[in-house]
RNA sequence: GCGGUCGUGGCGGAACUGGCAGACGCGCAAGACUAAGGAUCUUGUGGGUAACUCCAUGCAGGUUCAAUUCCUGUCGACCGCACCA
């Protein structure tokens, strides 16, 4: 068959029959499967595109054929950093590549015949898009979600130019490998702290899996303690967070994060140390992201020369700096006990500070440091407790006293979303001398991306050198005021477009409520693993915000989540150009055609696992195809030799159809394609065997059989099956056929191979009639010849039967 | 360092809630049809052994009538987090 042809046939018949669009009218049954949309960096699609999408449009395709009513979108994700690169690398307009891209990748999308409903395609770097994603900034900073702050950002000097995080490799630029140092700049930030915990308890909702989960478990990181307020010898107060409130009679001394603002007045009140915490605050803030992170490095600080009062013993305890210290997480201060936490111990040990012992260790020998739960000793009134009853105590004694109380902190950080870069959303606010910063008004929407703009880095946004894109007035006092110049972290824009799908081309709204809670949450979300701390979870987020905010009427983006593994190249790396192993999947779908090449994704690796590259097994596909077709075309042929009854031959080509529907419609389901794909085989070497053997047939069911093969393999290889449909005289499309059902009745067999052990090993293997009482089994197995031999003047002490597979004997 | 996943023939990979390890396919071998076959079809194929049988799911133990599956330890690969108090 020539596939290539044939593909091209059946894709423009889809175009015309429309029936690749989603139908509204069903809304009832609709299933929304989703594919993680592309970003168009390279011309091609890679074979990770392909192994994402070709296997996920089997399973739409499968739904669909179960009376689902499908709606599969694609779309492209298309602001962010890779065009925008590119453009500083060739000079040509990141719009102008990304529409080419685009274009190209369209095209090849549209020849792989997925059932992609291309009326609702998105691309994220148009107005009518991104017009939208100012909106959804808007809203959340009208809600409050939304805030401007001074903070770190990541700078490389040799590039002149802000980072975003994922363009930082192990504390380096990814363009030139310089070691990116820490810059303050005043940012936008989304409060996605305001969730965490709801964003941690609602993974319980979801149908993810367990590992991405956890990914985010650990990434929202939630630890419950306790603060505790230090008085401190300037009449401040230190609050730390601790986990370990039971060791608080352990205190040997207090550590501020070296930006921490109290050490200015610390400093004050000791001038003597004045030149010391001045050089440690320099020497830290000039540490680089790779020596302050590094866990190995040596612990470094110094001491104030101010004392605290401990809230308990009332001891003094002197107040050091140190950049173990994280100012970001907590309190940004810590109580510091020696005795039983190993960073302290390291400080104290080197700065000569005293460590004492408060926990002892339940059975054995108390090495410090020691830092496991044990039993509390020299404190005070709670000597003798356990870890969690002396935290309990602790923590309530803290609160009755009012020098602290329970706690709970996370690690996620407000999330950055201001990028001094060019190809991205322009963030919608106005800085006014007078009125400060003011939203643009919603009305005035979209504020444009101007085409003509000198993106090449300077350490300045490329848009705030663009005059007739800054100059602007203000909406409150209609004053001389100027635009923000930095655009919107591209996430923000993958953030929501689940939600613009189903109404791509709505230019009221970005959706309306009515739809987006029909069509919405997706059902099913195949992508890749590597978004599970970003895109997942902001998406998890914006929708979140949403549903606060009255837009929306569920709490989850996604309730279901697949991840697709990943097809390394053939020596088993990761695909890079650097390394020579890409795979090219055009090379394959020009000789086999989108078909054959799909089916050998899907049959070649487990899905979600992935694996090396490797292309012996696809010729192997091609013949299990030409297998197809012949078996296919030979059924057409006229025949008069017929009979009507279903003899034992019939019986068992029933049966081997029936169990490959069976397993086949639970195996789709699990994303398991390679197992369907082997249980379709089996089907196709039945029928093959059936055929071989009997000259005469019966017609009518052989029909069925070779029918229902072509329904099965539809979800599989579309195209060919279309071909195949109309091979046996159908004028109607296989898509708007069902999926076979299983017809249980033909599965039941008369009688059924049992394997009988006799003391655990396998001795035999003999068929027993379904119908059979576990007693008269038991009486057939041991009356059997070769069994009855082992058992002679021995005693059967126990018979374990487990129904349909195994017997075993135990006898002594 | 912490957390997680995974180790099965020459290869890709199967094995549902513990129940006949190696489904399906590649490769390989033999045969058939052939002038020929890189086409097609048939048969065989974990390892050792002449054979009865024995040994096999990274390694070492344990639980069980029964372990690829559960538990403990250990080695290796991969992924995520990483001074989070």
């Amino acid at each position: 068959m020539d596939m290539k042809s044939v593909e091209k046939k059946w894709q423009t018949k889809w175009e015309k029959s429309k029936i690749n669009v989603f139908n509204k009218k069903n809304a009832d049954k609709k299933l929304y499967v989703l594919e993680m949309f592309s970003y168009p960096s390279g011309a091609n699609l890679h074979v990770g595109h392909w192994y994402n999408y070709g296997p996920t449009d089997t399973y739409a395709r499968f739904k669909k054929m179960q009376g689902f009513e499908v709606f599969q979108p694609m779309g492209f994700d298309a602001f962010g950093l890779p065009a925008e690169n590119y453009a500083i690398k060739t000079g040509i307009h990141p719009k102008d590549s990304t529409e080419k891209n685009i274009a190209t990748m369209e095209t090849q999308l549209r020849n792989m015949g997925a059932m992609f409903d291309w009326t609702a395609e998105i691309k994220t770097c148009e107005e009518n898009y991104y017009k939208w994603t100012q909106w959804l900034f808007l809203q959340l900073y009208k809600k409050g979600l939304a805030y401007r702050k001074e903070a770190l950002v990541n700078w490389c000097p040799d590039c002149g130019t802000v980072l975003a995080n994922e363009q930082v490799i192990d504390g380096q630029c990814e363009r030139c490998n310089s070691v990116v140092l820490r810059k303050d700049m005043t940012q936008w930030f989304l409060k996605i702290t305001d969730y965490a915990e709801e964003l941690l308890s609602d993974l319980n909702k979801i149908d993810w899996p367990e590992k991405t989960k956890l990914m985010q478990k650990n990434w929202i990181g939630k630890s419950t303690g306790c603060e505790i307020n230090f008085e401190c010898e300037t009449g401040d107060t230190i609050t730390v967070f601790t986990t370990r409130p039971d060791t608080v009679f352990g205190v040997n001394y207090v550590v501020l994060a070296p930006e921490h603002p109290l050490v200015e007045k610390l400093k004050a009140a000791h001038p003597e140390r004045a030149t010391a915490i001045d050089e440690y605050v320099r020497y830290a803030s000039e540490a680089n992201d790779i020596d302050r992170m590094s866990t190995s490095r040596e612990k470094t600080g110094t001491f104030t020369g101010a004392y605290a009062i401990h809230p308990l013993t009332n001891k003094q305890i002197p107040i050091y700096l140190a950049d173990y210290v994280l100012y970001s997480y907590g309190t940004g201060a810590v109580m510091a006990v020696a005795a039983h936490d190993e960073r302290d111990y390291a400080f104290a040990t080197k700065y000569g500070l005293p460590v004492t012992q408060v926990i002892q260790k339940v059975g054995g020998e108390t090495v410090l440091p020691f830092c496991e739960d044990g039993i509390l000793v020299n404190s005070g009134a709670f000597d003798g407790l356990s870890g969690d009853e002396a935290r309990d105590a602790i923590a309530v004694h803290l609160t009755k006293i009012g020098k602290g109380g329970k706690k709970v902190n996370y690690r996620l950080r407000d999330w950055s979303v201001s990028r001094q870069r060019y190809w991205g959303a322009p963030i919608p606010m106005i800085h006014c001398p007078a009125c400060g910063v003011v939203p643009v008004p919603e009305k005035d929407l979209p504020v444009k991306l101007p085409y003509d703009v000198e993106f090449r880095p300077n350490g300045k946004s490329p848009l705030a050198s663009n005059e007739g894109f800054m100059k602007c007035t203000c909406p409150n006092c209609g004053g001389k005021a100027t635009r923000d110049p930095d655009t919107l972290d591209t996430f923000v824009c993958s953030s929501w477009y689940f939600l613009r799908y189903p109404e791509a081309k709505n230019d009221k709204q970005p959706f309306s409520k009515e739809i987006a809670n029909k069509m919405c949450p997706v059902d099913v979300y195949v992508g890749g693993s590597e978004h599970a701390c970003m895109h997942l979870l902001y998406a998890r987020f914006i929708t979140k915000a949403l549903r606060d905010m009255g837009y929306i009427d569920f709490d989850e983006p996604f309730k279901r989540l697949v991840h697709q593994g990943i097809i390394l190249g053939p020596d088993g790396n990761r695909m890079s150009k650097s390394k020579g192993n890409v795979v090219s999947p055009d090379k394959y779908v020009n000789e086999y055609g989108s078909d054959i090449f799909r089916l050998y994704l899907m049959f070649g690796f487990s899905y979600t696992e992935g694996g090396p590259w490797n292309d012996d097994g696809i010729k192997s596909i091609a013949k299990f195809v030409d297998r197809i077709e012949r078996l296919v075309r030979k059924s057409t042929e006229k025949t008069t030799a017929s009979h009507n009854d279903k003899t034992s031959a019939e019986k068992q080509l029933d049966y081997a159809k029936n169990h490959a529907i069976k397993a086949i419609t639970r195996d789709v389901e699990l994303f398991s394609f390679n197992t369907s794909l082997a249980r379709l085989m089996e089907y196709v070497n039945a029928m093959q065997k059936y055929d071989a053997d009997n000259e005469v047939k019966n017609v009518a069911f052989y029909k069925t059989c070779v029918e229902d093969l072509i329904r099965m393999l539809t979800p599989f290889a579309p195209h060919l099956s279309e071909e195949l449909w109309e091979i046996t005289g159908h004028k109607s499309s296989v898509m708007e056929e069902s999926y076979p059902l299983v017809d249980e009745q033909a599965l039941i067999k008369d009688e059924i191979e049992y394997a009988v052990q006799v003391n655990s090993k396998i001795k035999a293997k003999m068929m027993i009639p379904e119908s059979l009482s576990d007693e008269d089994i038991q009486a057939t197995v041991c009356a059997y010849p070769e069994i009855a031999e082992l058992l002679e003047g021995k005693t059967v002490k126990k018979c374990i039967i487990v129904k349909g597979r195994l017997i075993n004997l135990i006898i002594g």
